[in-house]
RNA sequence: GUGAUUGUAGCUCAGUCGGUUAGAGCGUCAGAUUGUGGAUCUGAAGGUCGCGGGUUCGAAUCCCGUCUUUCACCCCA
């Protein structure tokens, strides 16, 4: 038989895994540095809890898990053959957590959540059926304080990571103000989606889609009107503002997107744009939306590398209503992607954990190694000991695949003398001295 | 789901018009060196040519199907 594993799914080698954790690391510590709480939630959850809050294409992208035992005879519905489903993303899993837990809860509530979430997508680049996503929400305040929180952790976690983005946000009051505005408050969503495709598509073929799908054309003249004085402007506006005056959710919109802006500090990697055309997909935001680009030049990957939004009654399914909550989350595989491209990796995230390695020269002095590999490590030191008496040559081409800087050797002549001898890999240079001194070396080694 | 595209050694790739025994580089392992990694030299292992069917005297090569890869649409992290 031959091993293989299903599409769009993906092993991940020790250098990977340095690499995700570096990644991991630098976002969950920004989390924690603003007072957010780690939970976990189920791989599988019921299919009631999945279905219909990520739009009609988001049910179509749901992993369904067929039930255990006897499957029923002759035709039959998805739900007796299926009652649970594969998380498709934290926030959802969340919400039901939030319901279920609300008496353990003091509200606000500020959480993070680092899991795999799985879509039945077709995958492409940076597109992937199982991924780590590494969200932050906090739910039971309505503050805006709480969106501008988000733009700075966005922030120090690019600046910390080192790659240059953009940050573009948008509220969903807006879109729906400017549907008001324009007459066309039941056609919102084909028109946020055409503005979503603005950019990759450009504006003719946009104003075709809006035109063969039955928009009116009083609405479009207006509308690309405006688009020509305030796409590109990074923020509302003149033009935007005294357009949408009169309409409530339209004005209120626009106010919070003026908020978030001056209450955020710019300085960083992430370059705060207000940008008309985001829309996002999910239907249940209801405020601000987020979501970031990678803008490096020598970065040809287009996808988002975050997502996020506020939603105001997400739990009220669940039967908890009137509670609102805003959130993002990090697509750490394509951060991990982007990452790797650019060679970001190249000076940072050693391959190993591993200072120090003892050689093996047979039984009796592999014994005393092991003593002295456990003073090593009750000194904070991690070590090994090579397992066979192999060559020597083996012995250190083991080492030095991976990457472990230092070398001991403590075989007969080392013993009589009470000392090792300690092999520094990258430099070559190599000294006889005691263990306690090795234990000096390395410490004095890893602060540089 | 729609339309393209890819598949030959662990990796990157050659392989002519269909022709007999499918190659290279890198990597791996062993030796040159019985206590010293990276460099060099020598040698070895490693292939159902994605899978199934068809055409043919003969298929890695041509045809069909299928799976997989990558890309666009759609949607998204």
């Amino acid at each position: 038989m031959k091993p293989t594993i299903p599409k769009g799914m993906r092993d991940f080698s020790p250098v990977d895994m340095t690499r995700r954790n570096f990644i991991l690391n630098a976002i969950c510590q920004v989390y924690r540095q603003h007072g957010y709480r780690q939970i976990e939630t189920p791989a599988m959850e019921n299919l009631s809890v999945l279905e219909g809050k990520y739009g009609a294409e988001g049910d179509t992208l749901l992993y369904r898990v067929l039930n255990s035992g006897k499957l029923p005879e002759g035709p039959a519905k998805i739900h007796d053959l299926s009652e649970k489903g594969l998380r498709y993303d934290l926030t959802v899993p969340f919400a039901r957590y939030v319901v279920m837990h609300r008496n353990e809860i003091t509200f606000p509530f500020k959480r993070y959540q680092v899991q795999p979430v799985w879509r039945a997508d077709r995958p492409q680049k940076g597109r992937y059926r199982e991924f780590y996503q590494c969200d932050a929400d906090v739910i039971g305040s309505d503050s805006l304080l709480n969106e501008v929180e988000m733009v700075q952790m966005i922030t120090e976690v690019f600046t910390a990571l080192d790659i240059r983005t953009e940050l573009r946000v948008n509220n969903r009051k807006v879109l729906a103000g400017l549907a008001e505005k324009l007459d066309i408050p039941d056609r919102f969503m084909e028109l946020t989606i055409g503005l979503d495709k603005l950019e990759k598509a450009g504006l003719e073929k946009v104003m075709d889609e809006w035109r063969s799908r039955g928009i009116p054309s009083e609405a479009l003249a207006k509308l690309e009107e405006l688009l020509a004085n305030s796409r590109p402007a990074g923020e509302p506006g003149g033009h935007l503002t005294e357009f949408l005056r009169g309409s409530e959710p339209g004005e209120k919109g626009i106010g919070e997107v003026q908020s978030v802006l001056d209450l955020s500090g710019r300085e960083g990697n992430a370059s705060l744009k207000f940008d008309l055309t985001l829309a996002r997909g999910l239907n249940y935001y209801t405020g601000m939306i987020f979501e970031v680009k990678c803008t490096e030049k020598d970065s040809q990957f287009g996808g988002s590398l975050l997502g996020g939004g506020r939603y105001d009654d997400l739990t009220g399914v669940f039967g908890l209503p009137g509670v609102s909550g805003v959130g993002i989350s990090f697509g750490v595989d394509r951060i991990h992607d982007v990452m790797t491209g650019l060679g970001k990796f190249d000076n940072r995230a050693p391959g190993t954990v591993t200072r120090v390695m003892f050689v093996n020269f047979g039984e009796a002095e592999a014994g005393q190694a092991l003593g002295m590999a456990d003073r090593m490590r009750l000194a904070g030191i991690a070590t090994e000991v090579y397992p066979d008496a192999a060559k020597v040559k083996k012995q250190m081409s083991y080492a030095d695949a991976n990457a472990i800087p230092f070398v001991a050797l403590l075989g007969s002549e080392e013993i009589k003398s009470g000392n090792v001898k300690v092999k520094d890999m990258r430099s070559g240079e190599q000294e006889d001295m005691t263990v306690q001194a090795l234990i000096e070396k390395i410490r004095k080694d890893g602060e540089t």
